[in-house]
Parts: structure tokens; sequence; C-alpha cells
DNA sequence: CCAGAATGTACGTTATAACGCACGATTTTG
DNA sequence: CAAAATCGTGCGTTATAACGTACATTCTGG
């Protein structure tokens, strides 16, 4: 990825014409003169990550969404997938994937449904840093272990917890158990 | 929020150690002198948005981890729900939500169990822009309209699309329908 | 039509980012 | 143990961010 200043001029023309703001009353709003704010625009300029945050903080939008891209076109599209043709096996046994939403930059996130067959009983690594992950069991009874804590997830149930750290999944009765799970990674995978 | 500079400083002095990086390794790997990353560290100065993109580049970090709270140590904690147990009904007839993780910004989503009861028919107003959403059919059968288009999903099927243009939702079987769905807000909610 | 207001850009000035280098303290090496 | 290497900080210099102001152009209302 290249350098985010034109993102960011980009970026900013857009709010500002999207709230129908001259810089005028933009360099009101947001304490940043309009001079800078046209430089900024034009992108004969780089602003500092402080001045930066004066902008988003006037204009109440994130200031993630100055430097990251925009949600793409293809995130965009509308897609359907069915878990039952795309399910893989891995070759680590007994655990089925299906990748409904593989990860996505700007989303943060892949989406996936697990099949824990009868039996399975697995640790799991830590994931980086922050990750966060998401269970909610459809059918059967799926048991989680973070922090040397089991909990037992029955259809309905859902479970949120730190994905950095050691954690294990254990489906001990004689039928599989499907879930689906959201995956967060906060600094990308 | 306050100015993120004093948040900067703590992120790159922890990025930095977790690597194990001295100053002068961190400055070859970036290419920002060792003296500006040290003004960084110490929050004596607010590097420009193009000297942190450096930073994030040589340290192959996002820009994003920089700039925004780090997991916080409530979402860090294991969290179970059960969707029977907070399942509400709201003012307007036919759907029941049960918000299993409702938004929180590091995340950028909520997660909520929706049961649209037979019969359902009902259109949803455009959320804001960038917005996606996926939907997962746990029981039964419901339609989602987006872009004039209606995709029919049975048990197992889901679908992204986006959530910022008008789309509806019909459940025209004479049996509830539950999903799961996750709905991702780019700019905050 | 005309005067005043609004708009975005250019320019000179001020403040600060960003740098290279020196230095004292600490760690490593032979 | 002494010398060399490494480390983080401070300082002066350079480059550029950020500002206030002037200006040409366009728009608006009487």
């Amino acid at each position: 990825m290249k350098d985010p200043k034109d993102h960011l001029a980009q970026t900013l023309k857009q709010v500002r014409k999207d709230k129908k703001l001259s810089l005028d009353r933009a360099a009101d709003l947001t304490g940043v003169s309009k001079a800078m704010l046209g430089q900024i625009e034009r992108g004969e300029s780089s602003p500092t990550v402080s001045t930066l945050w004066k902008i988003a903080t006037g204009f109440e939008v994130s200031l993630s969404s100055f430097i990251e891209p925009t949600t793409s076109q293809n995130l965009k599209k509308t897609v359907a997938r069915t878990a039952d043709e795309i399910r893989q096996h891995p070759a680590e046994g007994g655990l089925m994937i299906a990748p409904l939403f593989p990860y996505e930059s700007q989303l943060g996130f892949e989406y996936l449904e697990l099949v824990f067959q009868a039996g399975y009983d697995r640790e799991s690594a830590a994931h980086a840093p922050g990750v966060i992950e998401i269970v909610t069991v459809l059918n059967g009874v799926l048991e989680i272990c973070c922090e040397g804590i089991w909990h037992k997830l029955e259809e309905g149930q859902s479970l949120r917890f730190a994905g950095d750290k050691p954690h294990a999944y254990r489906n001990a009765t004689g039928e599989d158990a499907k879930v689906i799970t959201v995956i967060h990674y906060p600094n990308g995978r």
C-alpha cells in the first residue's frame, strides 16, 4: 500500500461534499484552518495525527475511515453461500470448516461455519494479540475451554472470548456439533 | 475522546517492546529517525500521517491499531449468552431480537439472533454508508431483497450484502425463521 | 446591474515535525 | 577488566505543517 495521503485527500473532500460544507464552515467545525484543509484535500500536505483527529472529531467521523481504504466494491456485492457446498475437511481430523466469508481487511473478521465431529477434543494455539472470537452453537453440544475454564454451550448459546490465549474445543457427545464463528483480528491477518 | 497522541505513544512503545527492537533497529526497519521515534514514544511530538504510515508499514502492523484504543479488558472477558433468555419483542410486530453481543467500537460490528415470525414482510431503511450485513439461516426459510433482487435462504445458507441500501425481509412460510446476523459499521454507530 | 458575501487558492510567517549528530550511561565482547 | 558497541535523550538545523491574510472569481440579494 502506498502513502495514505492520497486516500486521505479524496476522503476528506468527499466527506465535506457529503455534508455540503464550504472550507470556511468546515474550518469552524473542526478547528483546523481552511487553508490547511484545502492543502490536505489537494494532497499538498500530510497532516499530523493530532490535526487529523481534530478533523475527524469535528466531522463526527472515525479516524480510521480517513486512513483505511473505503469499503471496496467487492464487499458491496451480494454474495450467497451454502455451507454444505464449501465445507472442507482439513488434514487434522474431526473438524470440518466452511469458510463462508473469509477474512476481509475492511471488516476485520472472518465468518465460518465449523462442524466438530463426535469425540473431537483438541487445543487451539493462541492467535495474535487482541483477537476476539464469537461462537454460536447451531446444533449439538460443544465445550470450549478458555483461561482454564470449560464452558458448555448447547444449541442457541453463544460465547465471546479472547482468542489470543490458548483455548480448547471438545465435543464429548455422540453427535456432531455445528457452530457459527466470527474471528476478529484487530491488527489484520 | 482526547487527542490520540498519548495512545499512540503507548502503542508504539509496546509494539517495539513486543518485537524486542531498540530504537536503532526500529529506525532501520521503518525509515523514521530514532530521535523521532523516541519523541513519539514520549508523547513529545505528533507525527504526520505519512510518518505514521512508514512506522506501521515497517512494523507490519495496521495503521488503525496505532490510533484506535486497544482491545479493552472488557472485550477480553469470556461472556456466555443464551438467546432464549434475552430475546426481545420490539414494538414493530413479527420480529424478535436477541442482542447477543451489541455493537463494540473496537470490533466494529454487532452480533444478533433474529427470529422472523411466519408471515413477516417488511422493508428496512438503508443504514449508514459502508455498512455490510451478513445473515445465516439457522432454522426455517427467509427471503432477503437487496438491490431489487430477492434471495431465498434456507437452513445453512448465508448472505452478505450492502446494508447501506434499502433492503427487505420476508418470511412467506408458515413457520418462524431464525437467523444469526452480523452488522458491520465502518464509521461506527 | 451592482455591492457585498462566499468560495477556494496562493503566499509569507510562525510553530513544530523530522532529522543528524553528540553525549553520557549501560551492556557486550575479547 | 578495558575497550567497543549499543542504547536512549537532548540539541541545533532543516523541512514542512499550520496558520492568518490577501486576492481573484463566483454567487446572491436588493
